[in-house]
DNA sequence: CAGTGGTCTAGACCACTAC
DNA sequence: TAGTGGTCTAGACCACTGT
């Protein structure tokens, strides 16, 4: 079975175009140079080139204005911790720029009640793997994770190491999350939900969150509170014009 | 001054598409017609048809699965209070069937200071008006919103009604907004902070926002806290693949 | 192998901005 | 009026899925 690996073209351009903010020293309010100008740079079709743009758009990175040109629009075109990008908690962690670990887990296995049985789309009664963690950033209390998911997706007879991403886990048997479906609440934890928190209270912010591979299929289940000392999370919204 | 008023056609496919799916009455999983079938159906070029179909992609509506075909996903296919539509506090309250209301607002005048400043790219000293207000929906506490905008993109000499959306308002001044850059954060009110609240704690949304008229330019900066009783947020959150 | 969605190109015409 | 991004079409070829 033949995979294609090869980065698709129109996100190649997106990564130049970076480079060339980069490497001709781009600020917020700079103009980028025109669109005919960067098909002949890149010798590409203007639909590649605006598929490009499009997504440079979406993730911030540039305004298009008709009529008047395209300018950069982001200040500092680092990190964000953009919502809309899905990314493990490993990755959140790393790109505040802190040293992820995990200081404590517990490992249970459950039958697939009706609930589970819904958002996973799997029989009732399916054999299913709980995994609860606290997850660090320098030491400080990250996230609070729980993550529950089928049996069968984990590779059986063989030690598995559950402290890094789970992400990773899943990729090995082709389960690779591609997109979630998720849910924002501001939750309050108290000591008693997690007895590691020096304060008695602590304010976070609950993923729940289910996980689909590429094939549509979900794969994970989770209830992931972030603390909100460490993230906050960036997003731009768009006008419908539908 | 000529404006284009009319819709794109991508837009109007996207909606003939939700169309199909009601009037043949397709569920969750249930399959839509291929490409090709479309394009004769709308008459199309198939461009336009596929960023239609991006576009329902993104917004949760479909799946599309190369080499299978592609297939309805969402499951109500109403109202999700996605996040990455810009919505006003009065179209997110009607969005959970509620009534909105408005039961305190307090406006003041002020100049800019350096944040100010920087966050409306205005100079410094610029006259500027700051609404606070309490949002109700169906007489509970929706959100507590606090916005700060140019003074000069109020009408002057004219009774102005701040009881509805701030965002008719500046769609009067050519100033509605386009898209908003937001940041998140889990937050948790006291009376103090909000006199009207029966607990005396309660847990918020804070979206932190600046909002931009789709010429760039920063209209309004707002601190708005949504009440996490009423409001959880939807995101469809995928993995880049850059 | 046929069916389906994914990527890419070339080119036409339109709408907005600035001069 | 010239320059720029926005919309739309037609068509070619590729990659994945299932038979």
């Amino acid at each position: 079975m033949k995979v294609n690996l090869e980065v698709p073209l129109q996100t190649r351009v997106q990564n130049k175009i970076k480079e060339y903010i980069k490497s001709h020293d781009l600020r917020a309010g700079d103009r980028l140079p025109i669109e005919a100008e960067l098909l002949q740079l890149f010798q590409i079709g203007r639909s590649t080139l605006r598929e490009a743009m499009a997504n440079l758009e979406s993730q911030g990175v540039i305004q298009r204005q008709q009529g008047k040109g395209t300018f950069i629009r982001q200040l500092p075109l680092t990190l964000a911790n953009g919502l809309d990008e899905l990314r493990s908690v490993t990755e959140h962690i790393k790109a505040v720029g802190a040293v992820p670990s995990t200081s404590r887990m517990d490992i249970s296995y459950l039958a697939a009640d009706s609930e589970f049985s819904e958002k996973l789309s799997v029989p009732v009664g399916e054999a299913l793997v709980k995994i609860e963690r606290v997850r660090r950033a320098d030491d400080k209390i990250a996230a609070f994770c729980v993550d529950i998911l089928p049996r069968k997706f984990m590779v059986v007879g063989q030690e598995v190491d559950f402290g890094g991403s789970l992400f990773e886990l899943l990729a090995q048997k082709d389960h690779h999350p591609d997109y979630a479906e998720s849910s924002l609440t501001p939750t309050v934890l108290t000591q008693r939900d997690l007895p590691e928190m020096a304060q008695s209270l602590g304010v976070f912010m609950l993923f729940e969150e289910v996980f689909y591979s590429r094939h549509g299929d979900a794969v994970c289940y989770s209830n992931d509170y972030y603390n909100a000392d460490i993230f906050d999370f960036k997003i731009i919204r768009r006008r419908q014009n539908g």
